[in-house]
DNA sequence: CCTACCGATCGGTAGG
DNA sequence: CCTACCGATCGGTAGG
């Protein structure tokens, strides 16, 4: 349907969704600080004060950026958790997802929140973060403790919260930006297809070899 | 000894080596962008062009700070590997002194060479850190290989390089910074002080109850 | 949603 | 190593 024939409130709503989703790419590849309110305008074909009619400032469009995009990663999540599969099958599609639907490498949205945002802002996003990507994973942790295929925090000395923020750690290797030619290091990761399986085997297994220290 | 006894360019040195200190604490804490030329000046007591007769620009200084930093964290890790011990007790080292000396989060680090610096400066850091972090991790692993206390690229489908890479990812949550009060992230990561222990089983072993995975 | 503009701050330079 | 200053860019506002 052509735009001419929205109303005018359904013109904001366009907008105010375009800004969102530039603003989300732009945030996500490049960080709070590095992306200036007059790339996100110009990439949205608006000049920059045109912002502030949508957002009462650049925390405020971040902050609802950050909320919009974790309420999706949640539902996201949570759907992939009711699946009728092994844990580990689930968590491998958890990576798949985030992999390809959250490239916001999650410690560079964790230094974004402590470092650029004022205290309620963090507050706000704290919550979301927490809810939205932490919750759904840790309760698959749990979930395999309860099943018996995964240690209990006695057993392994590890909590399922302190699994899941490592978990995500392991990420962000395979969202980082690739740049025009980084040398070695951009070469040395050739197995972004198989980050799931890489990342879902260290976590269970590890990379011990059980012939020599699995009868101890 | 008085400053006043010192000859003119030991004061020049004492400045310079001054001004890397103070950079690189900011540039660790904060990332490149984050940390302006006058702070760094301020931070040492000067103003800020007195930088510029030490540092070609605000890169050089970066490429400066992070080369001497690599070039410690070298000599470290180098120092560790050579040390009479398993290569799981030697990778608990190399947390450990990671975790306490080399405190910039290397996924930031990543982040800056990437987005900020100039394809010169980052084909620089780029070497710089190949050889100066990857390198010696990457070696440890590859002495468990040799040793077959760990399984090779071809039996767990993971290289040393991307182990190296996904060891060092994990070491970033216990990087960040802290804030005054960010709710129940900073609550929930309560095993700082065992962080070594931690990210090695994994790395080892995964968290996967032998009982019901080993026996298959 | 625009034009026009604000004060603040940035990295960097001139000149001594 | 300083004072003084540059152009560029930042987030944000005024007024329509």
């Amino acid at each position: 349907m052509p735009r001419s024939q929205r109303r005018h409130s359904g013109y904001e709503e366009e907008t105010r969704s375009t800004i969102l989703r530039t603003a989300q790419q732009l945030f996500m590849e490049q960080g709070y600080r590095a992306v200036s309110t007059r790339r996100i305008a110009d990439a949205c074909g608006l000049t920059q004060p045109a912002l502030y009619h949508h957002f009462a400032d650049k925390q405020d469009l971040y902050v609802a950026v950050m909320k919009e995009n974790l309420v999706q990663t949640q539902a996201a999540l949570e759907r992939i958790a009711h699946r009728d599969e092994s844990v580990e099958e689930r968590l491998k599609r958890v990576v798949l997802y985030l992999l390809s639907n959250v490239q916001h490498d999650h410690t560079q949205m964790m230094h974004d929140i402590r470092q650029e945002l004022s205290a309620s802002s963090r507050a706000i996003l704290d919550e979301a973060f927490q809810t939205g990507m932490i919750a759904p994973i840790r309760s698959l942790f749990e979930e395999g403790i309860q099943q018996g295929v995964l240690l209990n925090q006695q057993q392994s000395g590890v909590s399922t919260t302190t699994a899941t923020h490592l978990f995500m750690n392991m990420l962000s290797q395979y969202l980082m930006q690739p740049t025009q030619h980084f040398g070695s290091i951009q070469h040395d990761i050739p197995e972004r297809e198989r980050a799931e399986e890489v990342i879902v085997h260290i976590m269970f297994h590890g990379l011990a070899n059980v012939h020599s220290t699995c009868h101890n």
